[in-house]
DNA sequence: ATATTTAATTCAAGTTACTTGAGTAAATAA
DNA sequence: TTATTTACTCAAGTAACTTGAATTAAATAT
């Protein structure tokens, strides 16, 4: 009988430091300017270890004291923000045929994005490129090495076996064998974090984006096929084997297109960048790329628009799907897509009204637009490092 | 701007205790028999704090030594074990038609279950029969009040504002309005939590079922309509109003059967008892419960068989997609349905082949039986109460 | 048989980070 | 001006964990 690794560990004094650090940092940054006392009065803390805890992160860079606030009652408060600038983020997209590098500051703000071209892009070739890219970057935005918290790494999943199952043709070629995480810390002597797009895509609108005070959020990814990031209760889903969120493949049409992964109807055949290439090209256009897709939708052009209505009523019953069975505040719509053809398509969603989504209350759209763009992955690969260095989970005890 | 509660608070050496006696007693619980020595290592402490922890433990009655394991070399371990009956929790399901009680042990191993039939149950009519239900259950187990340690109410969602979304027909009616968590703890003076069915069934498969050992799952809970409970991680899904997990109303089928909730095509109304009922009455069978199905089934009812057939059909797509989008170790099929028809569920499935789920080296199957039968919903909100208490997670810092 | 090795466990002292309680400071309200 | 309120500091106290040396008991080697 094989032992259960105990995957929640025991905490310390010492271990505990380190939680508690994390927690009054994590309240600072999303109710700055704060106090000490209602630091500890939210994070159920003394105010004397909190002051201990501020004065260490002040030290450190991490907080910033800001002045004093009257006008209440007592005295006042002695502010603390948190320091954006303290250190940064890098966030590197793999694709197959180029490389994306972005620098993030604290806050989720972009400080500078690079990218390369590439070709066959196999472990050997791509890593030490990406390495030197990542460099690079980072003298671009004017930081100190010293500074770096941390390289998020975003590469389309599915992860692992994958490779035998059907899906994953988008893949890069070659990657499937080695230790993606390990073989860039060697490489750059740093932590380094590996996603798929479309979770980073949603980890980085819950940073910086649009869902900063929203802690359950799906977010549909379009990428080359379609994805989804899903955060619930503030933590991001990976599921068993890192696979979560092959959207793309969920069938929304039964006998409908077929797909690369076997089956026929799959979502990602009729909503996703490939799909529009695909629709165009039939249609006589040539050389889609996202460009060619905003010019497209600046000319209004018809084929776009009939495949954009198609798309929607794909998208319109995924998302019911992913409301009904998420419970989110809100679905993001974002990925490698204009913004223009983004909008158009939540502006034609048809959502069913039966569902747990449809409240009269709403304070939020049931669904929203993300950040998009050929930077998104990358900035949502540096999102996660933040994330990871903000965010208190029960990980710390790990 | 609203300040965010901070839903994550610190940590000190007391909650820091509370959360390592949960850590020690799980490892232990789940890998029983087992000593100190082997315990801290698996939970990162030394073996002096588990030492003093398990003293603790015993001395509560939460762990029992067991004598000596020799045949290694070295000093023989001496063997703690999980004390199943130090205390007991009880399940309650509410239903429109019947009251349901289980007193379970901290193995999740049923001691007694009990129920009365009701109609009209408001909210003033059911708890206080409820109530008394569970006092007598508990007498009937032969249990010390005392050793209550809590009362897990399942009733089926959505929760909330649902009612007026569409969804939710099965529900109790006026339950929307009163705060069941806070009746229950008023009228019983103890711990109460409340969750739907699906998440209570799919929490029982991981405490004493097919899934101890799995920290990802996906149940598929048959209930009036048709649930979905999900356990990411170790932890269940709740989605951010509660409302996770309505696999029922997911659309497989596009202009496809009405729906009550308005839309057509609901899984719900394919695969479900439900849908089962409506399905054989409309072919001239009469009085449609869950013994009649039985009967039907031993008897291989054609009808009957042509409806399995359908609803395998629809419940492969479901689960295809389940799988594509939680990615997770095993789906698992049970609720309030004879074994018998879920086998044969299970039996008919046709998964699709281009799936993450569809690895080589599986362990498990892709579809599991899980509990089933009229007393699952209350074993599963016992079953709820022995989690809460036995799993360590941050919320010990809450 | 005896010695050695291995591994679990205990004992006592030491460490860490938090809490407590008394006292100070600075603002508004009366 | 005085009282009240609130934030914060200082110093001492405490709980729970870690460390390191010593002890115990079984398996194995001599």
């Amino acid at each position: 009988m094989q032992k259960t690794k105990s995957a929640i560990k025991g905490g310390n004094a010492g271990r505990n430091r380190g939680h508690n650090r994390r927690v009054v940092l994590d309240y600072v940054r999303r109710n700055e300017p704060t106090g000490r006392a209602e630091i500890a009065r939210s994070c159920g803390l003394s105010i004397q270890a909190v002051s201990n805890i501020t004065d260490a992160l002040a030290a450190d860079g991490f907080l910033q004291m800001v002045g004093k606030a009257t006008g209440k009652r007592g005295k006042p408060v002695v502010q603390y923000r948190f320091n954006p600038d303290q250190s940064f983020a890098v966030g590197l997209e793999m694709r197959p045929d180029a490389l994306v590098c972005a620098v993030l500051n604290l806050k989720g703000a972009l400080i500078v994005a690079d990218r390369i071209a590439i070709s066959n892009a196999t472990p050997a070739r791509a890593i030490p490129l990406a390495c030197e890219l990542v460099e690079k970057t980072i003298e671009k935005a004017g930081r100190a090495r010293s500074q770096l918290l941390g390289v998020g790494v975003v590469m389309p999943g599915p992860f692992g076996e994958s490779a035998l199952s059907g899906i994953g043709e988008a893949n890069l070629p070659g990657w499937q064998d080695i230790d993606i995480k390990q073989s860039f810390e060697a490489a750059l002597s740093c932590t380094v974090v590996v996603e798929n797009d479309a979770t980073a895509a949603a980890i980085s609108e819950r940073v910086a984006g649009v869902a900063t005070k929203i802690d359950n959020l799906c977010f549909i990814y379009f990428g080359t096929g379609l994805g989804l990031g899903v955060i619930a209760g503030g933590h991001a889903q990976s599921g068993a084997f890192g696979n979560f969120g092959e959207i793309g493949h969920v069938i929304t049409q039964v006998d409908g297109t077929a797909c690369s992964c076997g089956n026929h109807g799959c979502l990602e055949t009729y909503a996703s960048r490939m799909a529009a290439k695909t629709y165009l090209k039939a249609r006589g256009h040539s050389a889609i790329d996202t460009e060619a897709l905003s010019r497209l939708m600046v000319a209004q052009d018809p084929d776009l628009q009939a495949w954009i209505s198609r798309a929607a009523k794909h998208l319109s019953l995924a998302i019911g799907m992913l409301e009904n069975i998420f419970d989110p505040e809100a679905v993001v719509l974002g990925g490698a897509m204009p913004d223009s053809i983004i909008e158009a398509l939540i502006a034609q969603l048809s959502l069913p009204k039966g569902s747990v989504a449809n409240r009269k209350e709403r304070s939020i759209a049931r669904v929203i637009k993300g950040a998009s763009g050929r930077n998104t992955a990358a900035i949502g690969g540096a999102s996660i490092i933040i994330h990871q260095a903000t965010t208190p989970a029960l990980s710390l005890f790990n």
